[in-house]
RNA sequence: GCGAGGGUGGCGGAAUCGGUAGACGCGUCAGACUUAGAAUCUGGUACUUCCAAGUGUAGGGGUUCAAAUCCCCUCCCUCGCACCA
């Protein structure tokens, strides 16, 4: 019978299901495991970076199921989002019918993958009874003053036909389709994540020590927090203040001009301020500046632009008038939207003031400078560290001390205030299309925008719609479902026709997956309790500040409404994530026409050969390259565990469960494959758990199985012994390839399913060596190698190694200057001449 | 520019504490089996070299009995951020 990988694994998948084994309960007796992956959007079939994410987490939750955790191991779908409407009009369906059948065709794939989720679990976000409590948690939100609604310069990408968060703005462009986005002034819903900055910010350090470093770098760089002080400039012409904030108030008394952004409220004021001509020269500023892309607005180095206003405000100390400008660089969203101009010590600054010709005014020299810097003659900003000079009492102070002095002394005359900023914003929740969960408000005429009750929820989605034209939401042509009712006074009201960000469905499914059916609250506390926090989750590095900062702050938010434990801030306690799989030296993906499918090499080599290649191939967190010779070589090795048993079985049937401990060994080589057993279940147990390192943990399974080919056996221990090796490399493969190790082990002639047979244990006395092997060095080179009984000492092995007949040679006749031995490793003789 | 992570055979990658560099696999070469092929098996495979020996972990320097590993300098690659006041 050969390895008929078809017939053995859609025969396992069957038994798995119909016993039930992957399916798990709350059991406060047990201890917990929640392994989670990042579930996948349901475009049609699952892609080969889905196959490496889940292939590595199915093996770690084998792997600690047979550990004897309780393993909460579950799936399901994100399901709402911009390609089902696309696919809806490309292929005349709609979106909730493409969806749903791709959703059910990704689990068939799934599950002929073998991955043992707990299926019952399923969560789709595209279900009424998972969205509806998207909405409650909005309203939830809401009620806590962290919904909001405002009018502002908002990121719109032109193809997509919606607003972007700040988060899904990737160099300019729009994450999913990478056009450049525009700005576009807009009434949009916000929720305020800022609040919780400090503690985004925090927790990183205190609680994210099991992420990798580069996400919590890129997490606190999103953050973004800077310390500072906050100053205001007088406007008599326009009786106001202008506001800016800085973070060196050691530099204010080198501020030559203020700036503001194009976008700055007081624009407005000025314009009416000004005769025709002077406005409409401002205005045509504005609009050349709201015309730059995102791109050439924010790039370093981009041409500064200005326009000089006839107005000027009072410097906060001196009280001298300093000239107002529009500039193209300050950020209207960032900070106030105006700063305080300092070119001597600022290079966008200095390149703006020798543009326009306004004057440089040095506050700051260098510590130790040969030639003290010139405002009239200097080439670049100097923005280091110095002495304070030209300012007043404060001469002579390290910038450091200058800037806690300076700070100081403004509060205390209340010329300026402290605060911190963050770069990270609030987000723009709220997306100009069909295919996601209503928001569930209601536009009155006389009521204003009210929240629907809590009882008339959900807010369903329509789904027998016909979506026509990419850019207008078929929500707005149905009238029966726009008209409501409203909440307040009854009277006639339209519904909020925008739907949410599908980033709000991802930011809670784990929750939702540890009480799957619960139909009072998105979740059963008691469930979440048991199973949050997430202990691994695995998944892609490109949600680092995206869906990994806003399921943080959901955490938060759940934990401060009382849903969640009060001490559980942080929902996920391990993240791993996998590196790309590459092809031909790029990214696999449909446009570069590069990609594998995964359904074609499973029919091909079976899916244990393709979860075993796919976790060989590479460590986890790297880069892999896809080959099909790789692919081959992992079938190969199955092949031959599967011929070893075959042909070995008469015999190995024979010696169930007699294994031989190691004190009752004494010929050396069955002591050595007695070693090299358990020296494999040492090592794999340890690559998996500690080093999550599966690549070698693989490779130490080819060994045991070449060491199997190699044991001859002879006598009835020998044969034991086989038994023995061969029940651990089937148990320590099945979580890598579960079908064929359950195939086999069936075969062997055991009632027990292998993939809830325990863990193996290495025999300590096992793994002990009996000889060695001690390098022998001469000046640091090697120059014998001696197999010694272990445990010498330190003279022990130096005299054996000095009458080494080879060591010998090599130091006849010079002096020995030193003999270092490092007990069961080597002995390094040092000599001279 | 700033920040992080890297650079080891033809390739993917191994190498717990500083202690045999190249585990395991791919590829490749030679042989066995075969009418032939496929499959399988055996052996070789960092470089120079007949051997002996020497040289090798991006390059240069240092610490050490001993460095892929620690320190300094240089080069290169990848990723992230990038007018954030």
């Amino acid at each position: 019978m050969s390895y008929d990988f078809q017939a053995v694994e859609t025969k396992w998948q069957k038994i798995w299901e119909e016993r039930r084994c992957f399916e798990v309960e709350a059991d406060p007796a047990k201890l917990k495991f929640y392994c989670l992956e990042m579930f996948p959007y349901p475009s049609g079939a699952l892609h080969m970076g889905h196959v490496r994410n889940y292939s590595m987490g199915d093996m770690l939750t084998r792997f600690l199921r047979k550990k004897g955790l309780n393993v909460l191991y579950p799936m399901g779908f994100d399901a709402f989002g911009m390609p089902a409407e696309n696919a809806a009009i490309k292929y005349k369906t709609k979106p909730h019918e493409w969806t749903w059948q791709n959703i059910e065709y990704m689990t068939t794939q799934l599950k002929r993958m073998g991955y043992s989720y707990d299926w019952r679990r399923r969560v789709e976000s595209c279900n009424p009874n998972y969205y509806r409590w998207n909405q409650w948690l909005f309203l939830q939100m809401y009620k806590k003053g962290l919904v909001y609604r405002k009018y502002a310069p908002v990121n719109w990408c032109e193809p997509c036909g919606t607003v972007l968060a700040n988060e899904q703005v990737v160099n300019g462009t729009c994450w999913r389709c990478n056009t450049p986005v525009v700005k576009k002034n807009l009434e949009q819903w916000f929720i305020k994540i800022t609040d919780c900055a400090q503690e985004l910010l925090d927790n990183i350090d205190s609680q994210l020590t099991g992420w990798p470093e580069r996400v919590r770098i890129m997490q606190r760089n999103w953050i973004g927090r800077s310390e500072g002080a906050r100053l205001s400039f007088e406007v008599d012409a326009l009786g106001c203040t202008i506001e800016a904030f800085t973070t060196r108030f050691d530099t204010v008394y080198g501020i030559t001009f203020i700036a503001l952004a194009p976008e700055h409220e007081l624009v407005k004021h000025m314009l009416e301020k000004l005769p025709s001509n002077q406005a409409q020269e401002m205005k045509d500023f504005v609009a050349k500046c709201a015309a730059q892309s995102a791109i050439e607005r924010s790039a370093v180095g981009g041409e500064k632009q200005g326009f000089k206003t006839p107005f000027t405000g009072a410097h906060p100390v001196t009280g001298k008038p300093i000239p107002i400008w529009l500039a193209n660089y300050i950020l209207m969203d960032y900070g106030t939207g105006a700063i305080m101009g300092v070119p001597a010590h600022d290079q966008r600054d200095f390149e703006f003031c020798r543009k326009y010709g306004i004057e440089v005014i040095p506050v700051i020299q260098p510590a130790e400078a040969k030639n003290p810097l010139d405002g009239a003659t200097m080439e670049a900003a100097f923005e280091d560290d110095g002495i304070s000079c030209n300012s007043g009492q404060f001469d002579g102070l390290p910038t450091q001390e200058a800037i806690r002095k300076m700070i100081d002394w403004g509060e205390s005359q209340g010329l300026c205030k402290r605060e911190v900023n963050f770069r990270l914003r609030d987000w723009l929740i709220s997306r100009q299309r069909y295919w996601g969960t209503p928001i569930p408000f209601v536009h009155c005429p006389r009521c204003g925008i009210v929240p629907v009750s809590e009882d008339q929820l959900p807010v369903l989605l329509p789904e027998d719609v016909t979506v026509t034209d990419v850019g207008r939401s078929p929500l707005l042509d149905m009238p029966e479902w726009l008209e409501t009712p409203c909440p307040v006074c009854g009277g006639k009201a339209q519904r909020e026709a925008e739907t949410m960000d599908t980033f709000f469905c991802s930011s809670w499914y784990f929750e939702r997956y540890c009480s799957p059916d619960a139909a009072a609250s998105p979740f059963d506390p008691k469930d979440t309790n048991y199973w949050m926090p997430v202990d691994q989750y695995i998944g892609g590095i490109e949600h680092a500040c995206l869906h990994l900062i806003y399921a943080r702050f959901f955490t938060m938010f759940l934990s401060d409404i009382g849903l969640l434990p009060k001490g559980m801030r942080e929902p996920f306690t391990n993240l791993l994530t996998q590196g790309m799989v590459i092809k031909d030296g790029a990214k696999m993906s449909k446009s570069l026409g590069n990609t594998v499918e995964p359904t074609e090499i499973v029919e091909k080599y079976g899916a244990d050969t393709v979860r075993l290649f796919i976790l060989f191939a590479s460590p986890p967190q790297n880069d892999l390259d896809w080959s099909e010779q790789g692919v081959e070589g992992a079938h190969r090795f199955l092949s031959r565990v599967w011929r070893f048993v075959e042909e070995n079985l008469e015999d190995l049937k024979k010696h169930a469960g007699e294994y031989v401990p190691m004190s009752s060994l004494t010929i050396p080589a069955q002591r050595d494959f007695k070693r090299k057993i358990h020296s494999t279940i040492f090592a794999v147990t340890r690559d998996i758990d500690e080093e999550k390192q599966f690549n070698t943990a693989i490779a130490r399974l080819m060994e045991l199985t070449n060491a199997l080919y190699s044991f001859r056996p002879s006598e009835p221990a020998d044969f034991k012994l086989r038994r023995e090796g061969v029940d651990v490399l089937l148990n320590c493969l099945s979580p890598f390839s579960p079908h064929i190790a359950e195939e086999l082990w069936g075969m062997l002639g055991n009632e027990t399913l292998l993939s809830i047979v325990p863990w193996p244990v290495p025999e300590q006395e096992a793994l002990a060596a009996d000889f060695v092997i001690i390098v022998a060095q001469v000046n640091g080179k090697v120059r014998a190698k001696l197999t010694l009984p272990s445990g010498l000492n330190e003279a022990e092995l130096r005299d054996a190694v000095m009458n080494d007949a080879q060591v010998k040679e090599k130091i006849a006749g010079k002096e020995i200057v030193k003999v270092i031995a490092v007990p069961e490793k080597l002995v390094n003789v040092v000599v001279k001449g």
